[in-house]
DNA sequence: GATTGATTTGAACGATCGTTCAGTTATTAT
DNA sequence: ATAATAACTGAACGATCGTTCAAATCAATC
């Protein structure tokens, strides 16, 4: 019989997809050869294609696995019904989520244009539904009278952007603790919305 | 003599800019060959090498020209003593002018890992100096007692992935008018400096 | 040790890449 | 017209691209 347990694939599989996620986001998707992620994988060039269909293939896996992560870990979490509470739960979620996965960041943001028209809809969608949760937090303090910002939707957009910022700066082994920042991020996204109470 | 008025160059050269910077920001600048260049513009791809000395040249130039018209448009502004007054400015200034430029903000961005070092640092210098731009408006307005922040460096990062963001999602010709866009922006940020006055 | 099938190699496919350059064309000044 | 030169062509350079596939290699089972 054939090989059923030992099998390389279950090393040489998780470490082509970690591969080309380094070299996606330092040298970009269409600057990235087969060959050279073959050849830091230390396979042959052939050998990619039991693990992906294609090179796109490889791209979305990453971009789609990013996003299933993103939104099942958030919800995973245990949410308050408090907005502010919930505001600074998902202030907190969102960069610490981030903050590690500076790479898969990156390319999410990077390398969509990359995607067939197909699979770039799908991950636009996951993408709307992880704003639609900050969204909806923002809707249900402006209706409990706390926050006080006109728009949910591009508040929403303001509140991603200013978090997802952070991973083009923030370096874990700096001055500035995770924790610090956090706070940091806290007090700003409250006052933001108008509430002025202490973090 | 040879030509020196109505020379082809006049129109070639810019059309070479205008073509790489959008094929650049749809495509991505290793994804563009230089014939699809020359093929847009309506030459043959050894012609574009009398504009520039390499691919890397146009990329550089367009991010260049970029950071240099950014900076000289802000200088040409009249900005007041008042922090409240200066952040407002500095916020319709920014939207103004990165609204308009979508392709170019977005290369800024995605881009920058296919510089050289030497170009590299020549363009973060030049951001580096935009960013001083607002971090010293907002440490004036929290020496002057208004500004309720603790940290200016990240308060500007903040704002500025803030700002920038909105080139993602916002169309000029959407249902937003630019103007209550700003309006926007300007509460959001007033607020989360702890301003709590009208806009 | 023989069998089986998963895994990988290594060569090959046609296409395209950035760049160079001798030669051609186009335009202006004389 | 002719001379001068800016602007461009078109072919060529070696290198590399994504992908395919028959053949070789490997390890687990019988």
């Amino acid at each position: 019989m054939a090989r059923k347990t030992g099998s390389h694939s279950e090393i040489t599989g998780p470490k082509i997809k970690q591969t080309a996620l380094e070299l996606f986001a330092r040298y970009g998707f269409a600057a990235v050869s087969m060959r050279k992620i073959a050849s830091e994988v230390g396979v042959q060039a052939g050998a990619i294609y039991n693990y992906t269909p294609d090179k796109q293939g490889l791209l979305f896996d990453l971009l789609f696995g990013h996003m299933e992560d993103l939104l099942t870990s958030w919800h995973l979490q245990n949410v308050s019904q408090d907005p502010i509470a919930a505001l600074d739960h998902f202030v907190g979620f969102h960069l610490d989520f981030h903050i590690c996965r500076p790479n898969l960041v990156f390319i999410s943001y990077m390398e969509l244009r990359n995607l067939n028209p197909n699979n770039f809809m799908i991950i636009e969608d996951l993408r709307g539904n992880y704003e639609n949760i900050i969204c909806e937090i923002i809707t249900k303090g402006i209706s409990d009278g706390i926050f006080k910002v006109k728009d949910p939707k591009i508040t929403s957009f303001a509140i991603i952007a200013m978090l997802t910022g952070v991973v083009d700066w923030f370096r874990s082994d700096g001055v500035l603790t995770e924790y610090d920042l956090k706070q940091h991020y806290s007090i700003l996204t409250r006052q933001m919305l108008g509430v002025n109470g202490p973090a």
